[in-house]
DNA sequence: CTGTTAGCGCATTCAG
DNA sequence: CTGAATGCGCTAACAG
């Protein structure tokens, strides 16, 4: 009972293997009779084809690849359950290209993988989750023709599904204002991305149509980790005493953990001391029940697999952006 | 330059495609003359192997398939980055098998992946991370010849990596006495698996050896999830106050985290009121600063690749138990 | 050492 | 409607 082929399967039914494909990739060409006989012997054989040889015959793989620069964060795990979810409904299988090697992302295996994928044709399509490609990068998979959209992260020439961060960055300062802050702190990434930028407009923004003040002091920028809003709130702590800020915005879940470290070495607490908001929505901070701005992460997995099927299917292409709102979740951090 | 063969390659470097198959297999059977020259236009020409087709010829895939519960548990997540981090020197890809579905583990996935893996081929060999797989199931591996290593689960016939649940059990339970309790209560998570009997036996053995009282009351069973840990708990602040024990057991982190809940809810506090000690460390217990056992889940990973890799390319059935030892991670909790 | 040929398992013409 | 032949891209065995 080892491994059957197509071959046995037609010789045991009395037909050709042409026929047997036939009714394996039901077309309509072949009789109803001839059909139920094949179905059956391929029940009983319990055959079913080699994925490889089907790939090569159809220059098709049957799955798709998903590039990630750390599988272990957070945000990923989230948009990973959408993209299962997805993925199920299309019986297509997932390969996983994780870029991340030894705690630190390498952007050697980030280049390594792409090649890899272009040209090993393992994969149908890809899923670059928030990836930051180049514009070259995402040019080459479009030359080579194999279906690319983008999650969490934006390219005009490219599907893609992001979020409004503008928007959240202006729910999370607006919350603040609302709750009568009046100097409030900003915790950012990176400026040099999409995200970092919105959220950034986003914040003064909302402060500017309040007529609260922008104070150059109580903005930061650093990373996205929780090392760097560790060391961001600290250099505000080191401020003086009178110019402290009310509350905090943190432009991730992560860093705010950081900067809830910060402050607790200090002496003080939230929200008691200082209001905090995050921003992600992560697992982690409903526990530590923190107020933050939720990200659609399941949506944007699972609309990001169904984009890449079409495309993949369709095979004509239709660049389509999608842009999703994040939302308020209160908690006791402020 | 969209597709390139191995074709393009042979008329370019003037050889026959032999001759280039034999230079990207480093066989020794070619002359280093006409090797680099082959090298040199496979770099020009940017080539690279069709996976397909040379899966198909070779009857490998390179790359091996992870059969998984539930992808999004934090448990599975620290495992995964030892899984990459080892299949990362081998070049082999990963293709991801989760045998979740829309949030609850759904018994006749399993039973479709394995068919699937086991028919289609596409993977050279599989890793099982906490499935608990049947006799039955592991016998269709080994019939088919298609290597299966165990990980977090153990069955004498295959390759397995797993801990030392008794001992890490008595650990916890050692620590607890050591810091004077004497009532302690132990949730559990299920008795039909090895995990939960083997840390009841830990659990109660390290009483006993301490002469210290076994209170059926305060052992309950559950689940390992966080909702079963929160109910057992409620049901233990039930009993009468001078029935309630000192310290608590949970068998998971994320049942002592459901506990955590059940206790504040009910207006206590840990350390305070109650010790508490959980089980894995997961990411999570890190910001909770829970006290609890370290699984080496990293460890796991890795040298579950490690295992498939060696059984994949040696395929001659050498069976390895590895057994690993817990350790005891103190935090605030108690 | 190197070119040629025969499959690997399947989908897809092309005849019948 | 159906069977036989051809090719997908590559490896391996076989001649030179």
């Amino acid at each position: 009972m080892s491994k059957v082929t197509i071959y046995d399967v037609a010789k045991e039914a009395n037909v050709g293997i042409g026929t047997v494909s036939r009714v394996l990739n039901n077309s309509k060409r072949v009789s109803d009779k001839t059909k139920k006989r094949v179905l059956k012997v391929i029940k009983r054989l319990k055959y079913q084809p080699n994925a490889m040889a089907r790939g090569l015959a159809l220059q098709k793989t049957g799955s798709i690849g998903i590039l990630v620069p750390a599988v272990t964060s957070h945000f990923f795990i989230e948009v990973l359950k959408g993209v299962q979810q997805g993925l199920e409904e299309q019986d297509m299988d997932l390969v996983l290209y994780n870029v991340n090697y030894g705690d630190s992302y390498d952007i050697t295996y980030k280049e390594k993988y792409i090649n890899r994928i272009l040209s090993e044709k393992r994969v149908d399509g890809v899923l670059a989750i928030t990836m930051k490609m180049t514009e070259e990068e995402v040019e080459r998979f479009k030359n080579l023709k194999v279906p690319l959209v983008l999650v969490n992260d934006f390219y005009e020439k490219i599907s893609s599904i992001f979020v409004d961060d503008l928007s959240g960055a202006k729910k999370a300062t607006n919350h603040l204002i609302a709750l009568n802050h009046k100097r409030i702190a900003f915790l950012n990434g990176c400026m040099d991305c999409r995200q970092g930028q919105d959220r950034m407009k986003g914040f003064e923004t909302a402060l500017i149509e309040s007529n609260i003040g922008v104070y150059d002091e109580l903005i930061k920028i650093g990373d996205f980790d929780k090392e760097s809003g560790y060391e961001m709130m600290k250099e505000i702590l080191n401020l003086p005493k009178k110019d402290y800020p009310t509350a905090i915005f943190a432009a991730s879940d992560i860093q705010a953990i950081g900067a809830l470290e910060a402050i607790n070495e200090a002496g003080y607490s939230v929200p008691e001391d200082f209001s905090l908001i995050g921003y992600d929505n992560i697992e982690l901070s409903k526990y530590l029940k923190l107020t933050t701005i939720a990200q659609p992460m399941f949506e944007m997995g699972k609309l990001g697999v169904e984009l890449l099927v079409d495309s993949i299917q369709s095979d004509k292409e239709k660049i389509i952006q999608k842009e999703l709102e994040p939302k308020l979740v209160i908690r006791e951090s402020c």
